[in-house]
DNA sequence: GCTGAAACCACTTGCTC
DNA sequence: GAGCAAGTGGTTTCAGC
């Protein structure tokens, strides 16, 4: 992987490819390839330049954390003092495993924070007690997600 | 896979698999295998039985859509009217691929969305000739991402 | 719940066009 | 530059414990 090139050229069959892929990251290779009419190799020299590109990142397991107990997601818009920079505050963010998503935003907040827990209670806490306590957080509004009802990555 | 348990138990084993294809689906089950010590059968098995419990719901190829050009991100709350049902609403937002995400929200919105577009004009299009012209949808509030700082999966 | 063998698939290399 | 065929090693199934 080099770094990502901002003139990649995708044809139709790598567009195929990745829909594929996108969709299930084990996908056996060979079936795309009898479905698209080329060989497994043509399909494995395609994703290496792919990812040579920049444009394929990798792949990941998904998991379900309703599964797990997790069934409260928020967002959190967060207001930073003056004297505190976006950088430190996101390096404290980090250290807290229930922050998904940090957002360096324009608008009424400095930041805005995806956040998954398994309750109430538990979102509480993270807020008391772990946000609210990072130095030059003056200030949160809360959002919580009653449903995600669109979850998806753009379409190629 | 069935529908979801929300009693799934997990050992050790089980987690060490999910931390490994979390990471990268297409990882050797062999070298999973190798480095926990069984064989390569029994964490199929084992994911077999994740799958079914409804806690590995999938996996992904994750592209990097900055190469395609897509260099705008924005969080864009939604007010709808009253008489405008939340499910409608969401159904319009589906034929819109610039939309990724969209939660159902307490606090100031009925909706907020993640939106992924070209640039700047790309977004002003996707607000004023697209979701602005909703059914039922009275204001929105536009929150532009400068830089996704965090962007993960729960840990287990 | 795990193993080992067999069948199938992934990925590389070397070649052709 | 893009494709194919064959070879090595990984994935997945299944019988057996």
């Amino acid at each position: 992987m080099k770094s990502p090139n901002q003139n990649v050229k995708i044809d139709g069959i790598d567009k195929k490819i990745l829909r594929f892929l996108m969709e299930d990251a084990r996908k056996p290779v060979l079936e795309i390839a009898r479905s698209i009419g080329i060989s497994g190799a043509a399909i494995h020299q395609r994703l290496r330049k792919l990812e040579a590109s920049g444009l394929l990142v990798g792949s990941k397991f998904v998991i379900n954390p309703k599964v797990m107990g997790y069934t409260t997601m928020a967002y959190i818009g967060i207001y930073l003092d003056k004297a505190m920079s976006n950088p430190r505050a996101v390096k404290q963010l980090e250290k807290i495993p229930e922050v998904l998503e940090c957002h360096y935003t324009t608008g009424n907040w400095s930041i805005l924070i995806k956040i998954l827990c398994m309750d109430n209670e538990h979102l509480m806490h993270v807020l008391n007690k772990e946000i609210q306590q990072i130095e030059g957080v003056s200030r949160t509004e809360t959002f919580i997600s009653l449903a995600q009802q669109i979850d998806r990555q753009i379409t190629i």
